[in-house]
DNA sequence: TTGACAGGTGACCATTTGGTCACCTATTAT
DNA sequence: ATAATAGGTGACCAAATGGTCACCTGTCAA
């Protein structure tokens, strides 16, 4: 449970969302790159970059002078699977029931 | 996208989260009943649920007295659809990927 | 081998955040 | 009416967070 307080905690930082979102649209990028997506400094994007490692959010690798950023789906999963799943279902239900009523009038 | 920016920050706390979990299990408590199930005094409490409020992801109804709390769902599913699932997305993929690799063998 | 380039570290600062407290208001029951 | 109960407000504090900077290390190319 631990761990996936890291990755809420990770994901709620919109800059750090632009940058899994900069992953998503083209994987593999380095530091470099991603800096000049953002409006901050390298410094502030390694920053952010890290605390996506921690949350097993992006995984690296070094390749010479360069470090490859990549995308990992794996955790966002498990929320969706153990949590956002366990809460969308009364949505539907919500949803139903709100039919239901209508088709009842 | 400042709306989202709201949830995502309210489901980063582990004891907003907490909340959200015990109103699951029984919904429309009172805020004192809420405080009774975390390690916390009411003004912290008070505090997460005015934050929960805030995202929308709690509503609140008066009755005399007493405040009731009521879990809505609708956020998180929102959440679900617009950036849970298309990162699930490649997740499935990737499971996909490995299963056909492993076939090749 | 010397420079240019990619990345890393530690200190530092401003702001936000989680949490508590003293004190106040509103409603209910006796 | 009065006491007990449920909730609310503002100030306050410690810790975490987002961000910058000066400076350092490692790697590649000419």
């Amino acid at each position: 449970m631990d761990a996936m307080d890291a990755v809420f905690k990770a994901l709620a930082d919109p800059s750090r969302r632009k940058l899994l979102d900069a992953l998503y649209k083209h994987d593999g990028q380095t530091l470099s790159a991603l800096e000049r997506r953002l409006p901050m400094t390298r410094f502030g994007v390694m920053k952010h970059l890290r605390v996506l490692e921690a949350a097993h959010l992006v995984i690296t690798r070094r390749n010479g002078r360069e470090k490859l950023h990549f995308l990992n789906a794996v955790p966002i999963r498990l929320i969706h699977d153990r949590w956002v799943s366990k809460y969308s279902v009364p949505f539907a239900a919500a949803l139903a029931e709100i039919k239901h009523q209508l088709e009842e009038t």
